[in-house]
DNA sequence: GTTGAGCGTT
C-alpha cells in the first residue's frame, strides 16, 4: 500500500528471490530503484521499510525481490555499489525473511527441516518452478497486466515531504497535476553495458558523506576492496537466458536532482498564486 | 531541514 504501489500486503513470494539494497538514501525510493533493478531482471516487488518512530520516510534501505536468482545475483553484481543519488548502494541477498524465516540467496528457506523422516519422499512440486519456465517462457509474463510496477505506477517523486494524506491513490497522482509528459525523452537512461563499458562511476564515493559526525569519526565506508567485481569482461556475456532483453525502453529514469535545494510548485501552493487581497 | 548500521508488510 505504501511501497507495494497498488499492492495491500506482502505479495506471493513462492520463489522469489529478495536483494536486501543497503546504504541508499532516505529519499531514495522504490521508483528510482525499480529501473536500476528492473533491467537486470524481473523484479517482482520492492518494499522499503519506513521508520514509523521517526520521520516516517525510510530507513534507508530496501528489499528488492527478483523472480529468479540468476537475475538477482547479476543485480548484486551490477548495483552493488552503484551509485544511486549520490550515494552507493549496496546491494545483497536478503538473509531474513519478511516472516524472520532463513533466506539463503534471497530465497526463503523451508523453516521445517521435515523431521518426518518417513514423508522425506520428495515432493512432484519441488520442481515446479522450472516447470513453469518449461512452457511458460516466464518472458511473456512481462507484457502482462503483472506490470505492477509500471511506470504508470512509478512517477511518484515527489512524496519525499507529503506528510499529511499520503494518500497513495492513483487518483492523488493525476490530481498532483503531474504534467510529465509520458513521451518525454526516451533516451536510454540506463542501459546494462554501461556498467561493464562505463567503467566504474565510483570514482567519486561518498566521500563527501555528510555524516561527519562532531566527536567521533567512523570509519567511511567507501565500497570494500573486495567488493570489486572485475566481471565487466571485454567479451559481451550474455548471461541473460533472455536473447533479448531491450527493456531500456521501460526505464523512465528521471536523473532530475530532486534533492536541489530548489522546490518547484507542484501544487502545494494553491493558496499563493494572488497575494492581491 | 537531522540520522547512516542494518534484514521486511499493510
Amino acid at each position: 500500500e505504501m511501497s507495494r504501489f497498488g499492492r495491500s500486503g506482502p505479495p506471493p513470494i513462492r520463489d522469489t528471490y529478495s536483494l536486501l539494497v543497503l546504504n541508499i538514501t532516505f529519499r531514495t525510493t522504490a521508483d528510482d530503484l525499480f529501473p536500476l533493478f528492473d533491467k537486470y531482471g524481473e523484479v517482482v516487488d520492492i518494499y522499503i521499510p519506513r521508520d514509523r518512530s521517526r520521520t516516517g520516510d525510510s530507513r534507508g534501505f530496501a528489499f528488492v525481490r527478483y523472480k529468479y536468482e540468476d537475475e538477482a545475483q547479476k543485480a548484486v553484481d551490477r548495483l552493488d555499489g552503484r551509485l544511486v543519488d549520490g550515494r552507493e548502494m549496496m546491494v545483497q541477498f536478503a538473509k531474513y525473511g519478511p516472516n524472520a524465516e532463513r533466506i539463503q540467496k534471497g530465497r526463503i528457506m523451508e523453516t521445517v527441516p521435515k523431521p518426518r523422516g518417513r514423508s522425506r519422499s520428495r515432493s512432484p512440486r519441488r520442481g515446479y518452478r522450472d516447470d513453469h519456465r518449461g512452457r511458460d517462457s516466464r518472458r511473456r509474463s512481462r507484457s502482462r497486466s503483472g506490470d505492477r510496477y509500471g511506470r504508470d505506477r512509478y512517477r511518484e517523486r515527489d512524496h519525499h515531504r507529503r506528510s499529511r494524506s499520503r494518500s497513495t491513490s492513483p487518483d492523488d497522482y493525476k490530481r498532483r497535476g503531474r504534467d510529465r509528459s509520458p513521451s518525454r525523452s526516451r533516451s536510454r537512461s540506463y542501459s546494462p553495458d554501461d556498467d561493464r563499458k562505463g567503467g566504474r562511476d565510483s570514482l567519486s564515493p561518498a566521500r563527501r558523506s555528510t555524516s561527519r559526525s562532531p566527536r567521533k569519526t567512523p570509519p567511511p565506508r567507501e565500497g570494500s576492496p573486495a567488493k570489486r567485481n572485475d566481471d565487466r569482461s571485454p567479451a559481451k556475456r550474455n548471461d541473460d537466458r533472455s536473447p533479448v532483453r531491450r527493456n531500456d525502453d521501460r526505464s523512465p529514469v528521471r536523473r532530475n536532482d530532486d534533492r536541489s535545494p530548489v522546490r518547484r510548485n507542484d501544487d502545494r501552493s494553491p493558496d499563493s498564486r494572488s497575494p492581491s487581497t
